[in-house]
DNA sequence: ACCTGAACACCGTTCAAGT
DNA sequence: ACCTGAACACCGTTCAAGT
C-alpha cells in the first residue's frame, strides 16, 4: 500500500507492492498483452532486471496480478447462504470486470492466498447450506461457470474498454449479414434487449434458486 | 486435405491446409505457447515469410486453428431437442478435450465459420425446443459455460498431457497441508471420489433437466 | 504467383559485476 | 541487500528483392 518512489536517503527504491500495483495500472490501461517487463521497468524508473529481485519470473508476476484481483473481493458476508453465495458471485463478477486482461487468467493460472482464500469461503458457505454432497457441487460449479463464462461474454460484446474498431466492425458486419441468423438473433437479444436488465443477477438467481429448490426436494 | 511437402516440379510447395494442419500438431504437441511463426516454418521447410502468403499475420493464424477445432464437431444430430443438445454438448467438450490448448482461445478469439455453424447449430435446437425466451437464452448460456468451464477444470486438474512436475507437487501441496481444507475435500472429491463418473453427463443431464422442467411448467 | 533473407523493433532471462 | 548493463536466445513482422 505504501508506495515509495525514489526515497533518497531510504534503500528500497522497489517494493513487490509498488511492482504489482504498477503493473496492474499497465494492465488495466493496455491490456496484459502490452504488459512486459522491460516497460514495466521503465514505467518504474528502474532497470528491467531490478525487478527480478522481487519476483521469480514473468509468469509469477501475473500469477501475483491475479491474485491482486481476488484480493478485492469481499469475504465477509451476510444473510443465509443463498445471500451469501449471492454477494460473493456478485462482488467477484464485479472484480473481474474491473479488471477484464485477468478474465482469460482467472481458470488458467495457479490460484494464490488470495483466489484460493475465495474458493474456500465460497464452498464454506455451500457447507453451510448442507445440501446434498453432489448438489453442492454442481452448484460450486454452476456459480463459478456462470461468474467466469458471464464475465468473459460481456467484454466479448460490448465491453467499452476492449472495444477495439476492428472488433466494433466485426460485430456490425454479423448483425448486417444474413449468414448465421439466430446468432445474430442471440447478440441483439443481449444488445438492445436487455441493456439495463440485470442479467448477471438474474442467472445467478436461477442457479441459486435451483439449488435451494434441490435440498427442499430432498428434505421432503 | 491434402498435403504436398516438397513436389519438386509442381508449385504449391505450401499451402493454407498444410500450414494449419502442421500447426495444429505442433500446438497439440507441445501447446500452443510454445508455437511460432520462425518454429512453424521450419518445421514446414519453408523460410518464414513464406508464411506470410497464406496467413495475415499469428492471430489470424490462431483464429484458423481454433476453427480447425470447431469443425471437428459433428453438427448432425438424431433424436429430440434434448438428446441434440446433449449430442452438440459432448461432441464439443470431447473436441476440446483432444485439443486442451484451445480452451483459453475459444472464448477470447474471434469465432470462425465453423465455429459460427455450431453455435448456430445449438441456438437453432434450442429454438425448437419451444422454450420461453429468457428460458431459451438462459439454457444456451448454461450449456456453453458447461462446456468451457469443465473443460477448463478437467485441464486444471489431472489432464494427463498437461500435467507438469510442477503442477503435480502443487495439487499434492494443496492436499497435503491443511490450508484451505474445503478446497483440498472439493479437489479430492473429483480426483479420487468421481473418477469413472461422468461427471460432465452428469451435470449436463441436470441443466437439459433444468430446461425441460422448466417448459412443462410454462404449459400448464 | 510464390517464396525468401536481411533487418527492425521488440521480448524474457542468465550472468557477472557494481554499490 | 539491492540494483544494474551487456549479452543471449528468442519473438512477429516490414521491406525490398528474387523466381
Amino acid at each position: 500500500m505504501g508506495r515509495p518512489k525514489k526515497k533518497r536517503g531510504g534503500k528500497p527504491v522497489l517494493t513487490l507492492d509498488h511492482i504489482v500495483e504498477t503493473a496492474l495500472g499497465m494492465a488495466d490501461e493496455q491490456g496484459i498483452e502490452q504488459l512486459s517487463m522491460r516497460k514495466l521497468a521503465t514505467e518504474l524508473g528502474a532497470g528491467v532486471m531490478s525487478l527480478y529481485h522481487y519476483v521469480a519470473d514473468k509468469d509469477t508476476l501475473v500469477e501475483a496480478l491475479v491474485d491482486r484481483v481476488a484480493s478485492e473481493v469481499e469475504l465477509e458476508t451476510t444473510g443465509d447462504w443463498t445471500a451469501a453465495a449471492r454477494q460473493l458471485a456478485v462482488a467477484t463478477h464485479e472484480a473481474l470486470l474491473r479488471h477484464p486482461w485477468a478474465i482469460p487468467e482467472w481458470s488458467t493460472v495457479w490460484p494464490g492466498p488470495y483466489r484460493f482464500a475465495l474458493t474456500e469461503q465460497l464452498l464454506e458457505v455451500l457447507a453451510g447450506a448442507q445440501l446434498p454432497p453432489d448438489v453442492a457441487d454442481l452448484g460450486f460449479h454452476a456459480l463459478t461457470n456462470h461468474i467466469q463464462g458471464f464475465a468473459r461474454q460481456r467484454v466479448a460484446y460490448g465491453d467499452t474498454r476492449t472495444d477495439t474498431e476492428e472488433m466494433r466492425n466485426r460485430v456490425k458486419g454479423l448483425l448486417t449479414q444474413g449468414d448465421y441468423p439466430r446468432v445474430a438473433e442471440h447478440v441483439r437479444y443481449h444488445v438492445d434487449g436487455h441493456s439495463n436488465h440485470d442479467e448477471f443477477g438474474y442467472v445467478l438467481d436461477l442457479i441459486l434458486d435451483g439449488l435451494a429448490r434441490s435440498k427442499a426436494d430432498c428434505q421432503q
